[in-house]
DNA sequence: TATATAACCAATCAAAATAGTTGGTTATAT
DNA sequence: ATATAACCAACTATTTTGATTGGTTATATA
C-alpha cells in the first residue's frame, strides 16, 4: 500500500478543479500553478483520471478539464485508486496466496485495515471537502498569489481548522 | 505514507515470536524459515524493534529474542512506527508547511486519514491477534511444514475467518 | 488559413526506498 | 575451544516515484 506524493497530488488537483469549475474548463497550467505541480506529472495523473472518467478534458485553446461527475460522487478513494494502483495493504491483493499460494499468518489483519482506510476514504467526497472553511481560506491564499503577485495580500489561510471541520472522528 | 513488506514482516515476526514464546528465547533463523523472510533482513528490521525496546535479545547458542512486554501492550501501530518512519499520510509530517511554508489545500485530509489508520491500528494487539482461530491455524501449518518436511500434513488453514474474527468494523 | 493553445503521449531519467546480500564482529552456552 | 546466534556496516538490485524532454494532435480565434 502506498499514500504517497502521487495520491495527494491527484487528489489535491481534483480539488483544485472543483474549486476553480466555473464554467470554463480549467487548465492543467493553472493548476499547475497554483498547487505547485509539474505540468507534465499533472499529465500524468489527468491521463488516469481520464481513463477512470473522473475528469473530462476539452481540446484546443481554452481548453482544460472539468471533473466527470457532480462532487457529491467522486469520493477521494476513487481519486487514490484512480492513480495508485489500488489503497490495498496486503501483499497479494487480497488473494489470500502470500505465502506460497497458502495464506500468511497477517492476511486477515491488512484486508481489515485495507477496508478500514478505503471506508473512511469513500466516505470523503469532492463535496464534502468543498465545504470546508479551511479548504476555502487556503484557496483564497493560493488565488491571490497567483493572480495579483504584486499586490498585498490580507488572507492568509493560516494553521487551523480541519479538513470538513473534522469529517470523521476526533482526532 | 507506506505500508509495504517492511511494515508487514514486522509484525508477522511479531507474531510469529509472540506465537513461539514459551521458555526459551526464539531466534531469527526459526522465524526467517517458519515466515519464509530473509534472515538478515530480519535483523535489520529487528535492530529497529530493539530500539523501540518491543524486543531483547539473548545472544550466544540458545539465545534468540523475547518480547519486550506483555502482548497485551504491544499495538500493531507500535510495531510498524518501529520500522518505518511512522504511519503519516501527511507530506509534511503534520507540520503543516506542505505548500512553501505553509499548508496545502489537503493538508487536513491526511492528517484525519493518519489518525484514523493509528487509531484503528493502535487498537489492535498481539493478545487480540493471537486470539484468531484463523491465526493458530496458519500458525500450525506453519510449524508442521517446518518441522516434519516428510510427514503427512494434515492441517490446512485454507481461506476462511477474519483476523480476530473481525477486529473491529465489519469489512 | 495560419497561429497559438492546451490536451495527449511516449520515452527517458534521477532520486529514493525497499528488499536482500555479503562479510564480517562479538557474546556466550556447551 | 567451538559452535551458535545476535549484532553491525556496507553494498547491490529492483521498484517506484516524481519529473523531464520532445514531441503530436485537436481546435478556438484572429
Amino acid at each position: 500500500m502506498r499514500l504517497t506524493t502521487k495520491g495527494r497530488y491527484a487528489v489535491t488537483a481534483m480539488l483544485d478543479l472543483a474549486l476553480h469549475s466555473q464554467s470554463k474548463p480549467v487548465s492543467l497550467a493553472d493548476i499547475s500553478k497554483r498547487q505547485e505541480i509539474s505540468l507534465s506529472y499533472l499529465e500524468q495523473l489527468f491521463s488516469k483520471l481520464r481513463g477512470q472518467e473522473l475528469v473530462s478534458s476539452v481540446r484546443g485553446p481554452g481548453g482544460g478539464y472539468r471533473l466527470g461527475r457532480a462532487t457529491e460522487i467522486i469520493t477521494v478513494a476513487e481519486i487514490i485508486d484512480a492513480v495508485n494502483e489500488s489503497v490495498d495493504a496486503t501483499n497479494c491483493n487480497r488473494q489470500g496466496t502470500c505465502q506460497k499460494g497458502e495464506i500468511c499468518l497477517t492476511h486477515h489483519l491488512w484486508c481489515d485495515l485495507s477496508d478500514q482506510i478505503h471506508s473512511f476514504l469513500s466516505g470523503i467526497n469532492l463535496a464534502t471537502l468543498l465545504e470546508s472553511n479551511t479548504i476555502k481560506e487556503i484557496s483564497e491564499r493560493q488565488d491571490n498569489l497567483q493572480s495579483a503577485m504584486t499586490s498585498v495580500n490580507g488572507t492568509q489561510g493560516q494553521e487551523g481548522n480541519i479538513v470538513t471541520d473534522r469529517v470523521l472522528e476526533g482526532g
